[in-house]
RNA sequence: GUCCUCGUAGCUCAGUAGGAUAGAGCGCAGGAUUCCUAAUCCUGAGGCCACAGGUUCGAUUCCUGUCGGGGACACCA
C-alpha cells in the first residue's frame, strides 16, 4: 500500500486518456513525473510536476498544459480537486476518505506496512564487519556492524533478496602474529614465571631463539588466554619440550605455528560471533580467506585476468607525498586497475611470491558474483578509502561489467563521556570492546544511536548523552512516543473497561473524529512511510529512517499534548466510545509505523519507560 | 603531489533520483503542569545552503574550478 504510487497511477491514467483522445500528443515520456506532498500544507495534499516535465515534448506552455490536466484530474478515483500554482505545479486535494483508508490499511498490515516490492527478485550481497579474527570486536567495528545490519534490514524491507556476509581474513600475516601471541600465552600457562607476558626481555630472547628477531608480540590482550587454554587442552605438552629439570622450552616454529594459528582463529571467531550476537547481528555467510586460497580460486581468477591481458609484470613508481625510507623498485605481478579508473596498477603478489590481500579479495568478490550477486555492497571503515577504486575495478574486470560494487565508508566514532574524549589503546589490550559498549548502554541504544547520522560523517558517541532522557536524544524520544501509545491504551482500559479495541473495531469506527489539522498531519506523515522506505533503500541510507521516526514521534507528541490544553482533543472520552475508538485507531497506527521502522534497525520498541 | 569525503542557523546535524517561502535539536528570550506520562508541548529571534562559473523553465541538490576541515596513498589487512 503506497498512496503516492496510487495517485501517480491515477495521474498517468488520466494523461494516457488525454493522449488517446488526441488532446495531448503521443510519445510523451511519463517516467519523470513525480508525485509528492508539497512542502506547504496550504498547497493541498499532493503536488505533481507533470506539466513542467511534459511541456517541452508536448510543445505547450507549462501553465496551459497544467490547465488541461487540472480539468481532467477530478474525474479520477482519488483526486477531489486540482489547481495550478507557481510555474506549473498542479496541487491536488484528495478525497477525504483516502486518508482514512490509509489508516485502516496500516492497522490491517501491522508492521508489514511499508514493505515494498521494489527489490523483488534482485539478489544483493551486503558484506560488513569483516574484522580480522585476532580479537574481540571493539568500538571501531561497531558502526560498520550496525550500519551494515540496518542496511540489510532496510533492503529486506524493500523486498530485496539479501545475503548478509562476513569475510574472514584468516590467511595474512596478522594471523601469524596471532599465532605467536597465543603460543606465548600457552608457554605462560605452562610456566608463568619464565614466560610472563610483561617480561619484555624474555619475549625478545624467545623471538631471537626462534629465528625471528624482528618479531614482536603484537597482541597481548587477556582474551588470548582462553585460546591458549584450548591449545593446552587439545595438544597438551606436545608443542613444547622439557629440558633439564623439567624446564619448559619452545619447539621450533614450524612445529607449532600451523596448529596454533588454526585453533586461535577458530577461538577468535567464536568470540567475534558471540560479540555480534550480543548486538543482535547474525550474518548468513562467513567466507574464509584460507578456503578461498586453498581451493585454488585465487589461481583461477588470476588466469582469468591473464587471459584478458589485465595482468602484467612491472615496477611501480614510488608513492608521492609520503616519505618511504625503505622504498626500492621491485618487479611485481600487477593488475591493470588504471584501465578501470584507479590511479595506479595494483600488486597481486608479494615479493616472496605469496598473494597479496587484494588478490584473495578479488577471488572472493568473483566468488560472490558467481553465486549470483550482481549487486554487492561492502561496508568499510574510512581508513580503507584508498582501497575503494581498486576493488570496484576488480569487480568490474572479473564480471564483464555485470556486477556492481558499492562501498559504504563509515567515518570514525569518537567515544566520549560527558563531552570528554575517552582514551584507548588496542596494543595494551584495554580498548573499549563492543561488549563493554553494549553493557554500558544496551544494544538498542547503540544500534539506534549509530544510525542517527549518515555514515560518511564522523560521529561522537557520548556514553552519558545517549542515555539522557530528553528531546535531543533521538533514541529516547522515539521510544518515548512508542511507550506513550501503549500508555494511552492502558489508560483507556482503565477508564473504559470493556471498550473494544480490536483491529476490527478500530477499523470499523467512524473516523471522522480525525479531521483536525493535527490528525491530518499525522495521517499524511504515516502515508509517506512506504515512500521513505523506498527512497532510503534506493539511496542505501538507513539513517533516513531514524529522522523519519523522529519526525513522526514529534508530531505524535505534539498532537497528544493538545489534549492537555483542550480536553475535547483528548484521545479518551468515556462518554463517547466512537470518538475514542477513532483516536485510538490513530494511536495504534503511530505505534505500528514506529515499530515497523525500528524493526528495520533491529531495535526493540519499548512499551514503557522507567 | 594524487584520490576520496565533508563544508547548510552561535553549536550539533537533517534535507537534495533538480522544484514553490531551506528544516530539527541544543543554546538564547518568553509561555503551558489540580489534566490520557511536563521524560512533553507552544511562541519568538537566528541563514548570500563555503566561493566562482556552467547545464535548465528552475540549482542548496548535477558538472567544472577555487578555498577550508578530515581521511587514504607500494611488497599490511
Amino acid at each position: 500500500m503506497n498512496i503516492f504510487r496510487d495517485v501517480k497511477t491515477d495521474l498517468v491514467r488520466t494523461i494516457e486518456a488525454l493522449i488517446a483522445k488526441g488532446t495531448l500528443p503521443e510519445g510523451l515520456d511519463l517516467s519523470r513525473i513525480t508525485v509528492e506532498s508539497p512542502r506547504d500544507r496550504a498547497h493541498g495534499d499532493m503536488a505533481t510536476n507533470a506539466a513542467m516535465v511534459l511541456c517541452k515534448p508536448a510543445s505547450m506552455k507549462p501553465r496551459d498544459l497544467a490547465e488541461i490536466l487540472a480539468k481532467a484530474l477530478p474525474e479520477s478515483e482519488l483526486i477531489d480537486s486540482a489547481e495550478i500554482a507557481g510555474p506549473g505545479f498542479i496541487n491536488m486535494r484528495l478525497k477525504g476518505t483516502v486518508w482514512f483508508n490509509v489508516l485502516r490499511g496500516i492497522l490491517r498490515l501491522d508492521t508489514a506496512y511499508g514493505d515494498s516490492d521494489m527489490g523483488t527478485g534482485v539478489k544483493v550481497n551486503v558484506e560488513y564487519v569483516s574484522a580480522n579474527p585476532t580479537g574481540p570486536l571493539h568500538i571501531g567495528h561497531a558502526r560498520g556492524a550496525v550500519v551494515g545490519d540496518a542496511l540489510s534490514g532496510l533492503l529486506l524491507k524493500a523486498g530485496f533478496d539479501v545475503c548478509k556476509e562476513y569475510w574472514v581474513n584468516d590467511a595474512g600475516s596478522q594471523i601469524d602474529s596471532l599465532g605467536w601471541a597465543v603460543y606465548w600465552r600457552y608457554l605462560e600457562l605452562l610456566d608463568p614465571k619464565a614466560y610472563a607476558i610483561t617480561d619484555e626481555a624474555a619475549i625478545t630472547a624467545f623471538t631471537a631463539a626462534m629465528g625471528a628477531p624482528d618479531r614482536e608480540l603484537e597482541y597481548r590482550g587477556e582474551y588470548l588466554i582462553p585460546a591458549a587454554e584450548a591449545l593446552l587442552e587439545k595438544y597438551g605438552e606436545s608443542l613444547i619440550k622439557r629440558g633439564e629439570g623439567g624446564v619448559v622450552e619452545p619447539l621450533p616454529v614450524d612445529q607449532w605455528l600451523g596448529q596454533v594459528r588454526l585453533l586461535a582463529v577458530e577461538k577468535m571467531l567464536e568470540l567475534i560471533r558471540a560479540d555480534l550476537a550480543v548486538m543482535g547481528i547474525n550474518q548468513d555467510v562467513f567466507t574464509s580467506e584460507r578456503d578461498i586460497i586453498q581451493s585454488g580460486k585465487v589461481d583461477s581468477v588470476l588466469s582469468y585476468l591473464k587471459d584478458r591481458d589485465m595482468v602484467y609484470r612491472g615496477i611501480l613508481e614510488p608513492p608521492k607525498g609520503q616519505k618511504l625510507d625503505d622504498w626500492e623498485p621491485r618487479e611485481q605481478t600487477l593488475f591493470r586497475a588504471t584501465q578501470f579508473g584507479d590511479d595506479v596498477d595494483r600488486p597481486l603478489q608479494k615479493s616472496d611470491g605469496s598473494w597479496t590481500y587484494f588478490a584473495s579479495d578479488i577471488a572472493y568478490h568473483r566468488e560472490k558474483y558467481l553465486r549470483g550477486f550482481k549487486r554487492q555492497i561492502n561496508v568499510w571503515g574510512a581508513d580503507h578509502g584508498g582501497y575503494v577504486k581498486r576493488m570496484q575495478a576488480a569487480v568490474q574486470a572479473t564480471s564483464q561489467g555485470e556486477a556492481t560494487l558499492t562501498i559504504k565508508l563509515c567515518q570514525m566514532v569518537r567515544l566520549l563521556d560527558k563531552g570528554e574524549p575517552m582514551k584507548m589503546s588496542k596494543r595494551a589490550g584495554n580498548f573499549v570492546t563492543l561488549r563493554d559498549l553494549e553493557e554500558a548502554v544496551g544494544k538498542d541504544v547503540v544500534r539506534f544511536y549509530l544510525l542517527t547520522r549518515k555514515p560518511d560523517a564522523p560521529l561522537d558517541f557520548d556514553l552519558t548523552a545517549v542515555k539522557e532522557q530528553s528531546r535531543d536524544n533521538m533514541v529516547f524520544y522515539v521510544q518515548y512516543a512508542h511507550a506513550r501509545t501503549h500508555s494511552v491504551f492502558r489508560m483507556a482500559d482503565e477508564q473504559m473497561p470493556g471498550l473494544d479495541v480490536s483491529e476490527e473495531a478500530l477499523s470499523a469506527a467512524d473516523l471522522s473524529a480525525l479531521s483536525g489539522p493535527a490528525e491530518e498531519q499525522l495521517l499524511r506523515l504515516m502515508a509517506e512511510w512506504p515512500r521513505i522506505v523506498e527512497s532510503a533503500a534506493e539511496a542505501e541510507e538507513p539513517h533516513r529512517i531514524a529522522y523519519y521516526l523522529y519526525d513522526l514521534a514529534s508530531n505524535f507528541h505534539s498532537w497528544w499534548t493538545q489534549g492537555r490544553e483542550d480536553t475535547a482533543l483528548r484521545v479518551i472520552h468515556p462518554d463517547e466510545p466512537e470518538v475514542t475508538q477513532a483516536r485510538l485507531a490513530l494511536v495504534m497506527a503511530v505505534r505500528i509505523v514506529i515499530a515497523s521502522g525500528l524493526s528495520v534497525f533491529g531495535v526493540e520498541p519499548r512499551n514503557e519507560l522507567n
